[in-house]
DNA sequence: TTGTATGCGTTATCAG
DNA sequence: CTGATAACGCATACAA
């Protein structure tokens, strides 16, 4: 039994008897202050600080059931999508006196699945973001505890997803305006909701705006796969290009460079998501979104849910927009760029950039 | 007593029920399988997953004293430095079957030493990155438990070091080769190890090289307060300058532009971390440095400690390097570069770019 | 190989 | 307002 412990933390116990009163005193001078004399409050507290004591969590959430901490789930933490979002939903979550724990799941389901067992006994909720479990899975969870989804639209759960379909709208709008007819759709992994929902917001936009769309698979959402779908592009008489995201826009520029294709001259790209800031050259225009916003929603969702106990069917749609920069602009006058092969620029746009980032949301 | 638990999570005593056979038998089933019969474990096993049955881990620590889990506390998760540094941590850490828990301190040092307190006695050790706490509280909690460092030279505790001496010696080098005289060091957050180190490693490469060298403390480490202090660095009568981070080096960068100085023909620039990849115009060439290596490194180094018991004085120093890419250039012939106002470019460099972001590490 | 009994640190119940 | 004590779910001596 009794383990090794090289600095055995003081007890509750341990301040009770230094403070001459009972165990529970101690426990209600921590938990239910106002239960006990301000005198005896002081008294234990001075103990406490002085023996170095601090209460055990484990085996407080033993006692009460409640473990004061929540999971938050998602498949790369290197994207540049989560950072935000995570910080947002960890500093809710703090301020709330909960205690996270971050799982990266590596685009696997499997793994995460993992992940959730491993967590599931020591959090009271999780927050999965961009979830790539099975929708079963799921809600199997859901029923044993509280789930709040990111970019995933299953009903039934609370779920906060980014409305890209105003952004990607205007985007289409953008182009319109400059006249183009023919554009495509760069798509990213087929799991993914986002995906999903951008796909069709291009083409119904499209369809509104009678454009004729079409659609390309990159083979992974990366700078890489984006530079290598330039050559499909360029044979498919199109004008302008919205991305999955920044990342394959991003590649997408670099490729188009190498072809000796000017954006925006002959070519119109936006992006998506917005991770790139004005860092691209050209400046990439992108669709955006506070990606904080939503981890900060989805943890005042499950927070809030946690201590009401209600479990909600909420769908909250987060706003976004597009942010015109430097790569687009009016179709050119000749449906086709035009394909002369030409020497790379001295900087090699992208040899370095960004490879082997993924960026699935 | 008992939690109104909406759904009371079998225990290993149902088990044990549904089994007919004992609850050290269930318990042993999955902590010690090698101690029962095959077919017993089987047994166990087999009512387990019909129940749905997870140990839970929050006991079973009680019981042991070992929680499987570890803390990551970082100053900023968006600092683009650290999700590498955390998904790393993060895998090897899963690997091992540990769980981790995340914790941000937005940079407050105060913040951090909270998140310490509450999870201290629900992990096994924590690792700290570019920790903003005094040493002394650093090295009260390693009384405790294990703590690995990264980013933070405390003697008597394994810690992980980028070391950029051996990056920006190149980068000082790569200048002096092009025949630069006078550069500055643009310096990052005073509490950050990494900017003390890289301001002396820029100081004693120049000395070595016969450069002269100053130094200009940007406000914080962002792409705003490298901006601002453009107009001090073209006061200066340097021909190049080392950043503390590619934020700082990028807003150096919108800056220079604004002012119509041309970079790399009139000044030269050198970025720090190289987070922004090629993705900057003009590329930016920066030092370089494996931060996902830092994150395993310290998981690694956190398990073994956990694992052994052995708490050693490891000391792991990281290699950088010098990515060369497209602002640096041949020191101009006029020593000064020329200031003439100028429009800003259509686009504009950086309006949109990062504003916010911190970046000490 | 398996079962019984006890303790881990805390909170909740019930008396005082 | 405070104290004694039984849980919470699990792992482990000890017994069988």
């Amino acid at each position: 039994m009794r383990p090794i412990k090289t600095n055995p933390s003081p007890t509750i116990s341990d301040v009770a008897k230094a403070a001459s009163v009972s165990t529970a005193t101690v426990s209600r001078a921590f938990s239910r202050p106002e239960m006990l004399r301000q005198e005896t409050v002081n008294q234990v507290r001075f103990h406490a600080t002085k023996l170095g004591y601090l209460p055990n969590l484990a085996a407080r959430a033993l006692s009460t059931g409640r473990q004061g901490n929540i999971a938050i789930l998602v498949p790369d933490i290197a994207n540049p999508f989560f950072p935000p979002l995570l910080r947002a939903a960890q500093a809710t979550a703090d301020f709330a006196g909960y205690s996270v724990f971050l799982g990266d799941s590596d685009e696997d389901p499997e793994r995460e699945q993992r992940l959730v067992n491993k967590l599931v006994m020591q959090v009271e909720g999780f927050i999965l973001a961009s979830s790539r479990m099975q929708n079963k899975k799921i809600l199997e969870l859901s029923e044993r505890q509280p789930v709040v989804l990111i970019n995933r639209d299953t009903p039934g759960l609370p779920r906060v997803l980014i409305d890209t379909v105003a952004g990607i709208d205007a985007a289409v709008a953008h182009l319109a305006a400059f006249g183009h007819q023919h554009l495509v759709y760069i798509s990213g992994p087929a799991a993914s909701w986002s995906d999903q929902q951008r796909r069709s917001a291009v083409s119904n936009a499209a369809a509104r705006h009678k454009m004729k769309m079409q659609s390309v698979p990159a083979r992974h959402p990366s700078f890489d796969a984006g530079r290598e779908v330039t050559s499909t592009v360029l044979n498919m008489d199109v004008t302008a290009a919205i991305t999955f995201d920044d990342f394959v826009a991003h590649g997408l520029l670099a490729g188009l460079a190498e072809q000796g294709v000017l954006v925006p001259r002959d070519f119109s790209v936006i992006g998506c998501d917005d991770v790139l800031g004005a860092s691209t050259y050209p400046a990439l225009t992108s669709v955006s979104a506070r990606c904080d916003e939503a981890g900060r929603m989805a943890a005042d969702l499950l927070i809030s849910t946690l201590q009401t106990g209600k479990r909600g069917d909420v769908r909250c749609l987060l706003e976004t927009w597009l942010v015109i920069r430097d790569t687009t602009a009016p179709a050119p006058k000749t449906g086709r760029p035009k394909l002369k092969k030409k020497v790379l620029p001295k900087n090699n746009l992208g040899d370095l950039a960004f490879t082997g980032t993924r960026s699935s949301v």
